[in-house]
DNA sequence: TATGAAATACTTCGCCC
DNA sequence: GGGCGAAGTATTTCATA
C-alpha cells in the first residue's frame, strides 16, 4: 500500500516534515537534494495524493485547560459492518474524542478522549458515549501522565 | 495550570497553529487581530515556554510502509516510582513507541506501537519489550482501522 | 508591548533542459 | 521530471511611540 508512484526523494521529504512540519521549503530541499521547485512540487503532490494528511502544532493540553486524557475501551454489541460504521460516525462528530481505532478481540474499539476536567469528563461519557446506540460496555482509564507522544511512524534515523 | 501568562490571544494562537500547523505569521496575525511582527514575539515566546512543543506534518503511515499499529497494555511488577521511570526511560528510546501513557487501574501503562508488518511487531515485542524489567504482562490489540485521528485537544469551535 | 517600514528570505511561476 | 531566474509575498529586525 506503499503508493505506487512514492520513490525514495518523497518517502525522506514525508520523513523529514513529519519531523520538523514547520521546515521551510528550501532547507526541506536542501536536506533531500533538490532546489526549491521541484521539491514544492512533490510537496503538494504528497499533499494532492493524500500522503501528507495535515499539519499540526503539538501543543500542551494544560496550557489550553485540557487536564484529562482518558482510554476509553468500547464494546459493541453488533459488528456487522453497518453497526461499526454507525458507531465510528457517532464518535467521529464529538470533539472530545481524538482517536478512534478499531481492534480485534474483545474490545471493538478504543478511543482517546480529552476533556478539560473530571466533571466534564464524566457529563460526556454518560451523556455521549456510554448511551450511542449499540454500546455494550465502556471502560476507562485515566492517565495519570504521559511520558512519550510522538506522532507518525519511527523514522528510520 | 494554564500558564499564568497565557492570555486569550495567545490561546487563540494555540488553537488556530493546533489546527494548521503551517498557517504563516501573516495570516495568523490576522486571525487574532494583531499585526505580524508582535504575533511572531507571541509564537515564538509560547514556544520557548513549552506551550507549543512541535510541529509535525501528519503522513498516512502505509504511505512510509508501516501498516501495524497496536495498543499494548503493560503490568508491572513494582509500581515504585523508580520502576516506573525506568520503564518510561526504556519504551522511550524504542522508536515503535510512538505513545507511552501511564494509566491507572489494573492497567500500568498503554502503548502505541508501530511497525513495518506483522512480523517486526512480534520480533519487537519478543526481544524489545516482554522482556524489559519489571514486566508482568503484555496485552496487546491490532488496530483493523482508524476511523479517528486528531492531534490536540478539542477546540471550542 | 504594538506598530510601520525596510532588508532579507521564502514561495512560486514560467520557461528551458 | 529537475533546474534557473524573476516576481510576488512573507518573515524578521529595527526604530518609534
Amino acid at each position: 500500500m506503499a503508493g505506487p508512484n512514492i520513490d525514495d526523494i518523497d518517502m525522506q521529504i514525508l520523513g523529514e516534515l513529519q519531523q520538523d512540519g514547520r521546515m521551510t521549503n528550501v532547507e526541506l530541499a536542501r536536506k533531500v537534494g533538490l532546489t526549491a521547485p521541484p521539491c514544492l512540487r512533490r510537496v503538494r503532490a504528497l499533499e494532492e495524493a493524500g500522503a501528507i494528511k495535515s499539519y499540526h502544532a503539538v501543543v500542551d493540553p494544560a496550557m489550553l485547560g485540557y487536564t484529562i486524557t482518558v482510554f476509553a475501551m468500547v464494546s459493541l454489541k453488533s459488528q456487522a459492518e453497518a453497526d461499526l460504521k454507525a458507531f465510528q460516525d457517532h464518535v467521529a462528530s464529538l470533539p472530545e474524542v481524538r482517536e478512534c481505532h478499531m481492534l480485534n478481540g474483545e474490545i471493538d474499539f478504543i478511543l482517546k478522549v480529552v476533556a478539560r476536567d473530571l466533571q466534564s469528563f464524566q457529563q460526556f461519557l454518560t451523556s455521549k458515549l456510554t448511551p450511542a446506540p449499540n454500546v455494550v460496555s465502556v471502560k476507562t482509564s485515566l492517565t495519570i501522565r504521559t511520558s512519550k507522544n510522538q506522532p507518525g511512524v519511527p523514522l528510520p534515523v
